[in-house]
DNA sequence: ACGTTGACTGCGCGTTCTGCGCAATACATT
DNA sequence: AATGTATTGCGCAGAACGCGCAGTCAACGT
């Protein structure tokens, strides 16, 4: 297996900008005698696959998350997903163990969530452990399992084990998308079962899934929930599938978006 | 205290910047509706009081302290780990399924770990679990457990739940300091305790020590390990040590530190 | 009440950095 | 040796940048 030249380089200078912190484009094409388009070329190639990031007139080495939402794209509904986490984060009380679900909007809630005295925090995600193991004030439990890369949570048997030695004052749980009779629509069965565990082993349950997620079915599992759960979610919120949900007796939350993100 | 109009936008700008990982110039401007001027002076001011890292039409989020100061930590003595982590790196061969515990040599461990066919990873250890999330052709799993935010792993019940239901070819393990009667220093009893249900769960067990953790005690909790197992250090390691060592019937692997160590 | 002061903002300027297309070169394979 | 692919250097138009200047706003002291 023979690696390029050029690979060599990327690899010295991703090395380097992560000792560093920060490498110039001049720096580096001085350093390794080829011109600035061609150190360009490579940063912005390490760029995209999230290696680095980039700077006028160089690279740092990216924060943890950046990674993860620079690449995925989850910029997108960022003020509905941030009202309902905001909301979300606020139900918490001291004290309490509460439980975290994978997804994008879950982790917007790990961030936000205050310091309050006691309390405890499980989950199965680790952009959420990656979030939370800074914060000295709160005991953060992880379940185990087997990694799933396009959640980058963990499921499986390990997982469940673990839930079945654990409960929790309160539930939030992400979803890929919200039928109108209540049921949550995920990508794969393993997600699903999950989901129905953690509902079963928690006294308050919420879904935080915003306007675009309701009535859109995106994969074919579909999650059960028989205990009560409300649906947290934003004033984008189609009236019809409220009504037909709301008819199913589940409780509502609607989340009024700050500003108007697209022109 | 009144908060100028301007604090209050720079302290949004920052909690957007943490939270979506980037924000561009334009957005924020258009946001907060001044001119891309104004922004661009609240992300230097930002930027020099290290809350925001430039780059190139926005900001992001800067990169972990935590990160920095595992650095740091994996500078010490850096060239002996690296050795070390190499020469156990290339033990591992494809199909296997092995144990990584924690510690900075073994994080260095799983920083070089080949890219083998059908290689399975097991960790507790927050930092391997992010080193290697992104590396597709391996199978990851965490065993869960409460964080000890010290030394950045999982441990407890729960942990120790998991490992009952695994087995591993190899497994990695890193410690605190090694006695000359073959017994391993840790902080807590709890990592102990794990570490000796590892050993019991595998087939074959290295310690990656670099020569200043042997016959050295810095704790009180010491670990006992009946099971064979192979000490792989640097060059540097006292003879002395080693010949009583030897004496305990365990197996030596002495690597060669590339560089001269220290200034 | 009024003028002063300091902080903040918008605008225009020249400069720096960037992205892209094109042609030349280096490298690997046949 | 020939061929095809990847990589590189260069030039140019556009984007983003920092900086200085002037106008605005609010707070403060006299």
């Amino acid at each position: 297996m023979m690696v390029s030249k050029a690979e060599r380089r990327r690899g010295e200078i991703v090395a380097r900008a992560s000792e560093m912190g920060l490498a110039s484009v001049d720096d580096l094409a001085a350093r390794f005698g080829v011109t600035a388009s061609t150190i360009r070329r490579d940063l912005a190639q390490l760029s995209r696959s999230g290696q680095l990031a980039r700077t006028y007139g160089g690279a740092i080495a990216p924060g943890e998350h950046v990674e993860t939402s620079l690449l995925q794209r989850e910029h997108e509904s960022f003020d509905a997903k941030a009202a309902i986490a905001g909301w979300a984060a606020e139900q918490v009380r001291p004290g309490e163990s509460i439980l975290l679900d994978a997804g994008s909007t879950v982790a917007l809630l790990a961030r936000r969530l205050p310091a309050l005295e006691g309390l405890a925090v499980t989950t199965a995600s680790v952009p959420v452990i990656s979030l939370l193991r800074t914060r000295p004030e709160l005991a953060l439990t992880c379940l185990g399992g087997r990694l799933r890369d396009l959640s980058a949570a963990f499921v499986g048997p390990l997982t469940e084990l673990a839930l079945e030695r654990l409960t929790f004052d309160r539930l939030f749980l992400g979803t890929d998308g919200v039928g109108a009779d209540g049921s949550l629509c995920e990508a794969e069965p393993d997600q699903t079962r999950l989901k129905e565990l953690m509902a079963r082993r928690s006294r308050r349950i919420y879904v935080l899934a915003h306007s675009a997620k309701l009535g859109h079915a995106p994969f074919h599992s579909w999650a059960r929930i028989d205990e009560p759960w409300t649906l947290v979610t934003d004033d984008g919120a189609d009236p019809e599938f409220l009504d037909a949900f709301r008819r199913t007796g589940r409780d509502v939350v609607i989340r009024p978006v700050a500003q108007r993100a697209e022109a």
